[in-house]
DNA sequence: GATTAAATCTAGTACACACTAGAAAAGTCA
DNA sequence: TGACTTTTCTAGTGTGTACTAGATTTAATC
């Protein structure tokens, strides 16, 4: 029993691997096989279809991204602003998607790639996901921190948007770090690149 | 003569199409060809291959995106405030690329998808468009309505990439519009969030 | 209407893919 | 060591893909 989960750990791993670099479509049975040394049908010994085995990475991909965020604030004051819990939730996300390893990777970089049957498998693992940022800007907006002229799942939608989208530009190997583009998508979306006085005039929606 | 052109406009149209919707594993020369009325093998009378069609019509996405972007910044006055020009700039491209047809749709969706011979083949493109907007940030920050003391290639980067995602979450037939997208992005980006004062403090970059 | 050119179709090839069946090997434990 | 189980391999199948060759039809020209 013990090196069924070793294997079944590897083949886990050079999936989310492939999946982050690669995509979905690059990522073959074969080649996840050739990665850890096996031949492909080896593969479904461990997992009944390419499907299920990426599902199961993308699940384990949610788990950490959450767990993430979720731990990150935990760790605040109990009388903190709420924009230092967004800043915090930010940047969590940011260093977990982009700092951290495969599988929330493998997540975001699939994102519209999958099948069907996938996309409708991850769709309530999204959906709790989204529930961390409503809570957040809901926060904000009803302890009078932040502006309420705005649509909230717009602007919840929007932030989080800046952060995946990072995964198509952000190299590791730079000068600027995770971390450095979680605090810059923060500074802009919540204190705003205007200098000075703005009006903030209504946004009718 | 006209025949031919005709038939190669219609091809192009409903690769567009699906690359918009389906993208790019899932757009299938035989099912551009159904849509059409064709059989596969007749597409090749009119493109050497599947990417080259692909390449076209990313090419015309690309093409009008600039183009739009480029007309909304042209009817501005000469002594308008820079903010206002991001304003506008984010605007025509929310509306280019939720709002407008298939082809700047195809460009966006396809993103990160696409084998290497086409990201390469477009990337020159990307740049030329990323310059557009970093004039618009570049101007700003040397103004003085725009604060300094970001990276500003991260910011731009930020927000064409909360531009880019919206093509995953924005329905066109919700309240929410195109335009509404993009005053949004603007008013989250430049103004910010936060209501009152707000420190802006250093970030090193 | 006959001749030529343009456009499309029929019928295939070759290949990569996910996946299967059964034999072979590796590991486990008396 | 020998019997048994677990794991991996060899050797395939079937399907969908991009693409090709050559026949066939449609349109244009004289």
């Amino acid at each position: 029993m013990k090196k069924s989960d070793r294997t079944r750990q590897d083949i886990l791993d050079a999936t989310a691997s492939s999946l982050a670099t690669a995509g979905y479509t690059a990522t073959t049975v074969k080649s996840i096989a050739e990665t850890i040394g096996m031949q492909d049908a080896s593969i479904y010994y461990h997992f009944s279809s390419k499907d299920e085995l990426v599902g199961e990475v993308l699940d384990i991909g949610t788990a950490r991204a959450v767990t993430a965020v979720d731990q990150a604030l935990a760790e605040l004051h109990d009388d903190h602003d709420p924009r230092e819990a967004l800043r915090v939730a930010i940047i969590a996300h940011a260093e977990a998607v982009l700092g951290g390893g495969d599988y929330p990777r493998a997540n975001v970089r699939t994102f519209g790639q999958l099948p069907p049957d996938l996309t409708h498998r991850h769709r309530q693992g999204h959906r709790n996901y989204g529930q961390i940022w409503t809570r957040l800007i809901d926060d904000g907006v009803e302890s009078g921190a932040l502006r309420g002229d705005l649509n909230r799942s717009v602007a919840r939608l929007i932030i989080i948007g800046a952060l995946c989208w990072a995964i198509e530009w952000f190299d590791a190997g730079e000068e600027v770090s995770a971390a450095d583009v979680g605090e810059h998508v923060f500074q802009m979306v919540v204190n705003g690149l205007s200098i000075g006085e703005h009006e903030s005039p209504a946004v009718s929606v």
